[in-house]
DNA sequence: GGCTTTACACCTAGGTGCGAACTT
DNA sequence: AAGTTCGCACCTAGGTGTAAAGCC
């Protein structure tokens, strides 16, 4: 995933549905971005892979974006897509504008929050997402992905350009649209378009219903990673 | 004010400061939009003015637009500018879109609702706001405009060009520009641009603070009436 | 004739990857 | 050499009044 100075957002973005909240409950939503490991990467051309270069980087302020729809009842979440899109990643460590702070070259998992109201008094856009009754996190394999300044796999940026409404002018019209397909084809999880995980219980919520988070629209391993290396073009 | 099917904003849009409010309460803040009169109007172009024009037409259905931070404590409400900008005006009866319906060619007059929280359960986009206890209107005279669907006056059309950035296509770059900057100034509100008007207390809020309502960026009789008839071009 | 609707050119506002310049 | 930054052309999305057409 790109990541700048000014702040830019995921594409694609995370959208998510829940079920299995108690309807007149009052929630926030929040999400947060975690290191999928303590490593550093780096992209290595010839063999198109992502290897080891190291260890992490020093931690970064931790950031949280909380949904705007935030607070909620859990019947108005689970009547609509949740979508992060307004989420924005940035590299700089002194953001003041609210952004998510990542490294560069490392890899990362974003996590979904579903917080009761009432445990949410310690909600900060710049404090670690506070634990316990009344707070579950969600994170999907899926989604993992890893951070770059500028894409280091021509496949990679040709799927950005093609699926993205605003790169719309970096596409060449009809040429190689097949190559295209073909490579989203291969990904087997972009299809079908919704999916649904199994949601836990919530402490402090009824049980009786089924509790499901379903991502829909897929945010796979997109960016970058070498799973994504096909034999195409 | 121009009206149409598919909604308009309001230029200039309605802005507010408010103070006095408990800084640890939560309010929404609303605005509806009720008549002036129970008359319809037109207007006299050879004499540049609007003249009654028979009664009002039958009402429309109550719209009320919840400003979207709602709800916020008073803190968070008091620090900011409260702006209405998102606000849309229609005059279709049918809207779906929760815009305000008005009638053409009426006088109205917007309203700001400060409604304390647990007060706030009947509020609703399609209902009239509550009223009673932790419930506080306020309106200004200056305020009141005169709905329409297609301008009558070239002088607040060319106010509207001149002001608003979404019209700048309009502009006749430099020309003409001293006579919009002397009808501008023929509003001695329109500077200084921070008014402060008294608010009075809300039932049920500590009343040792002085309260404020301030509107900044004014909002006239900017639209469409007699009184915007200057010497100017 | 008076008012309303519609398609439209022209803006604002802001999200893209690009490629040259810059940094280390 | 490898990674980052910056200005940019090119988009999406949507807010303006206009002028012609439509309505009653």
């Amino acid at each position: 995933m790109i990541i700048t100075k000014a702040g830019r957002r995921m594409f694609p973005a995370m959208r998510v549905k829940i079920s299995g909240l108690d309807p007149h409950q009052q929630y926030y939503i929040a999400m947060d971005i975690v290191p999928v490991d303590n490593k550093r990467y780096r992209y290595v051309y010839h063999s198109s892979k992502w290897m080891v270069a190291g260890n992490a980087d020093s931690p970064v302020p931790p950031r949280v974006y909380i949904h705007p729809d935030s607070p909620a009842s859990g019947e108005t979440w689970m009547r609509q897509v949740i979508s992060f899109d307004k989420l924005k990643l940035t590299n700089n460590e002194l953001d003041d504008q609210g952004h998510i702070i990542l490294h560069s070259m490392h890899k990362y998992q974003p996590r979904v929050h579903v917080i009761r109201k009432d445990c949410g008094d310690d909600l900060s856009p710049i404090k670690p997402v506070p634990s316990g009754e009344g707070v579950k996190a969600f994170s999907f394999p899926e989604t993992v992905f890893t951070t770059v300044t500028a894409y280091q796999n021509q496949q990679i940026t040709r799927l950005k350009i093609d699926r993205n409404p605003f790169a719309k002018g970096f596409r060449d019209s009809g040429r190689n649209r097949m190559g295209l397909e073909a490579l989203v084809e291969s990904y087997a999880f972009w299809r079908p378009s919704l999916r649904t995980l199994t949601f836990e219980d919530i402490p402090g919520i009824p049980k009786q219903e089924c509790r499901d988070l379903k991502t829909d629209y897929i945010f796979p391993k997109l960016d970058n990673l070498v799973c994504r290396q096909t034999k195409l073009s």
